[in-house]
DNA sequence: GTTCCGCATGAATCGATAG
DNA sequence: ACTATCGATTCATGCGGAA
């Protein structure tokens, strides 16, 4: 196995498997093979995983190209280990789509769920990423792709979620609403009695700030870097604030452009990334590093 | 089998195996068991199926309920004989999604797709309605459930696309797509002149037209009237708009509120209707005779 | 004739309670 | 332990009546 780590520790030493020492593995960007590199990570440490594996490609030379009829069997040892590393009140947020391959959807995915599903993963929801700005494209047999999965895995029914921390503005129709509350809501008001904390009135300010629904209506973001971005910082930002807290561990084993671990740093939450090309985990270093530049700097202010 | 038919015919002849009467079997809707009535229609005559299943449900009582954990055992059949009905360059056309069934989306909407590809279905496409507005509600483990799947499945690779049909204007009307084409705007204009209809279209959005994505933002119907639908009336619009040409035929086996059957007859295409519940199946013969006196109506005009 | 506003109504889900 | 029923929660839309 070859580990090469980012900062200032530069081998990792046999992990106390009684008491890891969690400090080892925290705010690192690790190059190597992602299974490998899992399989030595202690177990029940990370409190959230968000990551966008390589698609599954036909063509040989792709970065991480992986055959589609090969990707099931490609993944289950990962997601065994994912599992395995991820608290029990964690979430795994896998962002994947399937290719057509022959005029057809691959059935990758649905396979890959049904046998995550055997792993002991339980499939609690599927976001789904509504992209805006699609890429171009006209076909005669199907229009622009225009989505992606983001499916939800976890360990157990019950898991960390923060829901009041990704509130959105109601829509307008709610200007109208909010001069006058309806009979109905008056007597469902009065209805709930006995909330210690003046629920009431969380409720009457709450009416500007609604809980948003199970589609993400986000752009991709074009930047003219080398490597383009899997997905926008919005969508791992969104799911790292519903379902960590500050402080907490993000994992992403496909780093690849690095989105997740940057915006991670951003939020104060620690990260572990995992990244198998050098030339991609050199950018993603340099990238965290900058980030945590600016991060200092401000706090000197 | 117990068959009613709503209009002038009202007893089915046995179909000549040969040359079938297709007459007999066009601007139907029909009493009865889904699966009885499909094994009686001819093979191959069917240009469309769009149509909105009742979803997998463990309440008995409930119109259509299926348990979800047979739900795909009792839609291969079905799917079988929608197969046959259909025409080698069809388009079938399934709105679905998994209800939640202990805390976890159940996989029986995965197992359904691997199942039908076994049928010799090609799984073409995964259109995503997205619903503008979806139920209420909070949950402390989840948001709510704002899109359902449309799932395109094909007899070959080769299938009819018309897909200048639903272009929609580019820049931010287009986040309205469909409501700006929608029916009750191209009655409006048929009832102002009459002739020219498509050219006043094109002269009111006419630049700039851009083919859509497989993404549709449609809010659903709730009506205050005693009877809602299933889906919006721009769902089957859209999809017949795209796969069919007029006077083509749409087949709808679970015709619930009728919404496809309406829909394809304000577009000028026959429809074949399929219900099991007596109540519903009277609902929906009213409203396609609307439909038809209205239609009558304005070509007199 | 417009615009505004009140109101009913959704392919829902969870947790507690009861048998 | 396992299943069935019930109450509580919540927000966007279109209709119809009113201003």
């Amino acid at each position: 196995m070859n580990l090469s780590i980012s900062t200032e520790i530069s081998t990792i030493s046999d992990q106390n498997e009684s008491a890891p020492n969690l400090e080892e593995w925290r705010n690192k960007i690790i190059l190597g093979d992602c299974l490998d590199i899992l399989q030595s990570i202690p177990s029940n440490i990370v409190d959230l995983i968000v990551t966008s594996p390589p698609y599954a490609d036909s063509r040989k030379n792709t970065y991480g190209g992986v055959h589609p009829d090969k990707y099931v069997e490609w993944f289950l040892p990962i997601s065994q280990e994912l599992k395995r590393v991820l608290k029990d009140d964690g979430t795994f947020i896998l962002n994947i789509k399937e290719r057509v391959v022959n005029s057809e959807r691959h059935t990758y995915v649905l396979e890959l769920i049904l046998e995550m599903k055997k792993q002991g993963w339980l499939w609690t929801e599927e976001f789904m990423w509504h992209k805006r700005n699609c890429f171009p494209g006209k076909w005669s047999n199907r229009f622009r792709d225009a989505w992606e999965r983001c499916l939800q895995f976890n360990n157990q029914k019950k898991f960390n979620m923060y829901q009041e921390e990704v509130m959105v503005p109601t829509g307008d129709w709610a200007k109208s609403r909010l001069k006058n509350l309806s009979e109905t809501d008056k007597r469902r008001d009065n209805s709930k009695v006995g909330s210690p904390f003046g629920k009431k009135v969380a409720n009457w300010v709450g009416r500007d700030l609604v809980y948003p629904t199970n589609v993400l209506h986000l752009a991709t973001e074009c930047n003219n870097k080398s490597h383009s971005a899997a997905f926008p910082k919005e969508l791992p930002s969104w799911f790292i604030k519903l379902f960590t807290k500050e402080g907490d561990l993000v994992l992403d084993p496909f780093v690849g452009s690095d989105t997740t671990c940057v915006v991670a740093t951003e939020l104060n939450r620690e990260y572990i990334g995992i990244e198998i090309k050098s030339d991609y985990y050199d950018l993603a270093i340099a990238e965290v590093n900058a980030v945590n530049k600016s991060t200092t700097q401000l706090k000197l202010l």
